[in-house]
RNA sequence: CGGGGUGUGGCGCAGUCGGUAGCGCGCGGCGUUUGGGACGCUGAGGUCGGAGGUUCGAGUCCUCUCACCCCGACCA
């Protein structure tokens, strides 16, 4: 590609209002432009790198015998009606009417299409397994896209789905796709972790996510720095200290004027927070009012809450229908309350004599204990994780850290394929549901990840593997030796004609413009022409990542640079 | 949806007390220059996000509205 016919061009300086390095060297090295909120338009250099991750998809899902095949972006209705998400899912589902005033959706996703391909196609244990994917495009209505490509509302994503006759079934493909999921992120070069997560949305049985590792990423995981554990914080859990042996002691109310948070009691009282019952109050979806009783020094996970309650989310209760149910806001106890479902976490029941609040303003109760003085409905692990607690696994201490959600493998089970009659006969002539896995990588979002991990001040330093081009190709001088132009011109005839991808600044412009270009758009390999080259008939080459470069013959250059390439992609090599 | 912010030429920005809309970069032309974002001359490009209002007069004041960004809520 000449640069000089090049659609896009890179700007100097990027909008005043983008935060993320990708977004910003995005925008500013001619790969993306915006149109509205969370919509963007991939400009040439931006649509390579997005096939060339594409490919590396394609190859590794493949290699796991998934078949390549393409589903609508529009739905009816109907059919989400039938797996009951049409009512479930919130506004982030668009839906609209046909001219026939049908109901229809924007697809954000493909389970229910699968499974309806799934129950015309397969009838019999003989057919399965199976495992087929597109990658196609996704419209979620987010109420907040944000960070460029990071998080945006129309995306496109490689969804693949497997088909088992049973549970052992799914587990292989589950753990083929972990092993695909492995290769294709160390290929494109990301530095990542794979974690345990929540099912959210999906349903399904059990869910991991493929996390790559960044300050501005919108998720937290938790990570042992024993390397045997690693989830997210929203189903992180922790190893908890053995119960309590102390006896239990008698109620008894003393007077804490003004301590209305739990660290003001802990001070009045001169006792660790450990020692005190948090109470905190929601109000669930359904309209059930949720009172909850955590230890001090813990925080609620509203994740883990709403899967020990059932409820769809939690909003905080209002003081009116804190003061309905019988309590009192900052000295809140569940002892008498009336009309709430009381949840406790694990710590509580563990933790006996803890200081809780006595449902009149200024007086706390101590030595509560649950059971004797109230009965919990649920008592459950609803506390968050945190860096330093204890790792469940062998009790060294968890990290926390900010990640980016590149990919995601589901076990859903048999929960679509229930709902929506996608059965197959087996051997004696007996139906079973079809047992299904879901797995998901949204390409746009790889691309900015590994912006974020590969980048300097200079600009994007692509790893070679999705590098828009593999070569950035230049000459230096003025107009009136038109030597090193000649010179660039046959090389990038030589380099095509050996299958390498070149992108050629034939602009006639000053040294500086095109290294700042070539640095800013960030092809791996830079290659140079100039008069002092030539005199000795070489030609410059340079990493991006690299501040040295190489000098080598004219007559070299294409085998030394696919030399180069050959040995950047065997460090991304995906085994 | 709550909180905050910003809308002025392609990009970055200035515009005071309400008085004929500017600067830098970029873009076209000519010339000089030519190894890390050159210089001179010259030119094109703006219903100041939109609507309504106040006023002799609105980029500027008022009301409404739209869009985008950031934080939160939410989210695979």
């Amino acid at each position: 590609m000449r640069m000089s016919h090049l659609f896009g061009r890179t700007l100097r300086e990027a909008p005043g209002d983008v935060e993320l390095p990708s977004h910003r060297l995005m925008l500013r090295a001619a790969l993306i432009r915006p149109l509205g909120a969370g919509i963007y338009s991939l400009l040439p250099l931006g649509w390579r790198v997005v096939r060339k991750i594409e490919q590396i998809i394609r190859e590794e899902i493949d290699a796991i015998g998934g078949q390549e095949m393409l589903m609508p972006v529009v739905h009816p209705a109907d059919i989400w009606r039938e797996s009951g998400r049409y009512q479930a899912v919130g506004p982030e589902l668009t839906r609209f009417q046909d001219r026939s005033e049908r109901d229809m959706v924007l697809a954000m996703t493909h389970e229910e299409i699968v499974t309806d391909l799934a129950r015309q196609e397969i009838n019999s244990y003989r057919q399965l397994p199976m495992l087929v994917y597109h990658i196609q495009t996704k419209w979620r209505d987010e109420p907040r896209s944000r960070g460029g490509l990071i998080r945006v509302r129309e995306f496109t994503m490689k969804d693949s789905y497997s088909l088992d006759l049973d549970d052992a079934g799914l587990d292989v493909q589950y753990r083929n796709h972990w092993q695909a999921y492995e290769r294709i992120f160390r290929r494109v070069g990301l530095d990542f972790v794979v974690v345990g997560a929540d099912t959210g949305m999906m349903g399904g049985t059990a869910s991991h996510e493929f996390m790559a590792l960044s300050p501005y990423g919108e998720d937290i995981v938790l990570i042992c720095s024993n390397g045997d554990y690693a989830d997210n914080r929203e189903v992180a859990t922790f190893a908890r200290e053995a119960p309590g042996d102390e006896a239990p002691l008698p109620l008894d109310e003393v007077e804490t004027p003004n301590a209305t948070t739990i660290q003001a009691l802990a001070d009045y009282l001169d006792i660790p927070l450990s020692r005190t019952a948090k109470a905190v109050f929601y109000k669930g979806d359904s309209g059930r009012f949720v009172f909850v009783v955590i230890r001090g020094d813990l925080e609620v996970n509203e994740t883990k809450l709403r899967k020990a309650t059932g409820e769809g989310g939690f909003t905080p209760a209002s003081v009116e229908e804190i003061r309905a149910i019988g309590a009192e806001p900052g000295y809140g106890s569940p002892i008498g309350v009336r009309d709430a479902v009381i949840v406790i976490d694990e710590s509580v029941r563990d933790s006996p004599n803890l200081v809780a609040g006595a449902n009149r303003v200024g007086w706390h109760t101590r030595n509560t204990n649950p059971g004797r003085d109230y009965a919990p409905d649920i008592v459950a692990d609803i506390a968050a994780a945190e860096a330093g607690f204890p790792c469940p696994k062998c009790g060294a201490p968890l990290t926390a850290e900010r990640a980016i959600e590149v990919g995601n493998i589901f076990k859903l089970g048999t929960r679509y394929s229930k709902m929506l009659g996608a059965e197959y006969l087996d051997a004696e002539g007996m139906s079973h549901p079809i047992f299904m896995g879901s797995y998901g990588i949204g390409s746009g979002r790889v691309s900015a990840t590994v912006v974020e991990q590969h980048h300097d001040e200079r600009g994007i330093a692509w790893p070679a593997s999705v590098a828009p081009f593999d070569v950035s190709l230049l000459w230096i001088g003025g107009s009136e030796d038109t030597a090193p132009r000649e010179a660039a011109d046959a090389l990038y005839d030589e380099l095509r004609a050996a299958g390498i991808d070149v992108l050629y600044d034939d602009r006639p412009e000053r040294a500086g413009v095109k290294f700042n270009d070539a640095d800013l758009i960030g092809n791996p390999i830079r290659l140079s022409v100039s008069a002092r080259t030539l005199e000795r008939g070489e030609a410059e080459i340079k990493l991006r990542t690299e501040s040295e470069s190489v000098f080598v013959p004219l007559a070299e250059v294409v085998p030394t640079v696919q030399g180069m390439l050959a040995q950047l992609l065997l460090a991304l090599s995906g085994d």
